[in-house]
DNA sequence: TCTGGGGTCCTAGGACCC
DNA sequence: TCTGGGGTCCTAGGACCC
């Protein structure tokens, strides 16, 4: 440390999915170019575009057809994913040759912390020679953010693009963002931004100076965030290894027209049920919570979920309890959207394989307690068994739970 | 111009336990 | 018996971001 504080940069990737297709098509240089998730679908709409489609009023979320009809020579391209998280694998990997404080915030951006390596280099040297790198190396313009902290860091990269390079002080905060309304801030939307209005806050610098019960009464502890971040506070350490512990994993469709029929509903669910299996199996992890969402047609979403104390990732198990999640819930509305998440997640390697009958009696017979440990387990979770076994070994413990001790007596004996 | 799909984090109420 | 208080888990919804 350099007793200064910490140098973290934000690296932002400009308008990242058309810049990667035209490195790879330069004759697309240039050109008005935008990604649709389904360019000739009546929904999709454009997931990025290039800076000179932008020059010419288009802008992300865009619907297709409308896209088309401001610029009739817009380029709109199906994405390429595979060929996206290569470029970014290899913009991760030239931010990683400087060091190992790199974090992945999505697939085009990142902060990294370089308070350690850019002492004898000015900061502003080694952002330039990490944005060059990256230029000539990838063909991909990036803009980044230099400040004591990510949300200023992020703040500041989002200040010059495409291909700038911004520093934020904490000294500047006042001057560059305290005029700015609250929705600039990251973090603050329009209901933030609407709640905040109500009590009398409209600018940044409004909420650097808000009192805290005000904030605390009307946002909770979010109001409170947000205010040390208008003021330039912010203490989240740049984590390397965030991007390894997902939390859910979930796949989404919506339908070309409303489904109205269970049959269609229950297809549906199939198809989602395999994806989010097989993303489940790419990242060998597993859940304790199915949750299906309905979207009706007035975009209303609705959320029903169950958990499980057996850890699923087969498909055909997330599929038995979505499914049961539908029929018990579906009234009968058409829907406009249907999704299945996995959630609670844990590691496939530390799930508990259901033993067949005959694999649990040889076992039973060969290692009676360890098998009839992850038996128990498997039926009841990993926490009902502690509670049985710190049962069996203080029998004077009063338990409510008298069913484990039932059924772990009953294998005591067969043991 | 009626608007995709992937996520994360937070809140609030109820159930249940000690 | 009607009288807490603390803690965890589950469910549902909401806000936000890219």
């Amino acid at each position: 440390m350099n007793g200064r504080g910490r140098i973290i940069f934000h690296i932002d990737m400009n308008s990242f999915y058309a810049s990667v297709e035209q490195a790879y098509h330069p004759e697309l240089k240039g050109k008005p170019v935008a990604i649709a998730g389904n360019p000739s679908e009546r929904k999709g709409i454009l997931v990025t575009c290039s800076y000179e489609a932008r020059a010419k009023g288009i802008f992300t979320t865009m619907a297709v057809w409308e896209a088309k009809r401001q610029c009739p020579n817009l380029i709109v391209l199906p994405p390429n994913f595979e060929r996206y998280r290569h470029a970014s694998k290899a913009m991760f990997d030239i931010l990683r040759s400087y060091t190992d404080l790199v974090e992945p915030v999505s697939i085009d951006e990142g902060y990294v912390d370089v308070t350690e390596i850019a002492h004898g280099i000015e900061a502003i040297q080694l952002a330039k020679m990490i944005q060059t790198r990256i230029l000539h190396e990838l063909d991909l313009p990036c803009s980044i953010g230099i400040a004591p902290n990510k949300f200023l860091a992020k703040t500041a990269s989002d200040m010059k693009k495409p291909m700038g390079i911004t520093i934020l002080r904490k000294r500047d905060v006042e001057k560059m963002l305290w005029h700015l309304p609250v929705i600039e801030m990251h973090g603050v939307g329009s209901s933030t931004s609407n709640k905040l209005k109500e009590i009398g806050i409209a600018t940044i610098g409004d909420l650097a100076r808000s009192e805290d019960y005000l904030l605390k009464a009307n946002l909770g502890k979010n109001g409170l965030r947000l205010k040390n971040r208008a003021q330039g506070i912010d203490q989240r350490e740049v984590d390397p290894n965030s991007i390894y512990d997902t939390k859910s994993v979930g796949h989404s469709m919506t339908f070309p027209s409303d489904l109205m029929i269970l049959s269609e509903l229950q297809t549906a669910i199939e198809e989602l049920c395999m994806r989010v299996a097989k993303r489940l199996d790419a990242k060998k992890l597993a859940g304790h919570t199915v949750s299906i969402l309905f979207r009706d047609a007035d975009w209303h979403n609705y959320t029903r979920s169950k958990t499980s104390q057996n850890a699923i990732f087969k498909k055909k198990d997330i599929e038995v309890i979505a499914l049961s999640l539908i029929e018990k819930h579906w009234n009968g509305n058409p829907v406009r959207l249907l999704g299945v998440t996995v959630s609670n997640v844990v590691d496939q390697s530390d799930t508990v394989e259901q033993l067949s009958l005959f694999t649990y009696e040889k076992y039973a017979k060969e290692e009676p307690i360890r098998k009839v440990v992850e038996e128990l387990q498997y039926k009841f979770g990993k926490d009902m068994i502690t509670k049985g076994i710190k049962h069996a070994k203080k029998p004077t413990y009063e338990s409510k739970t008298s069913f484990s001790k039932d059924f772990l007596d009953d294998h005591r004996e067969r043991g």
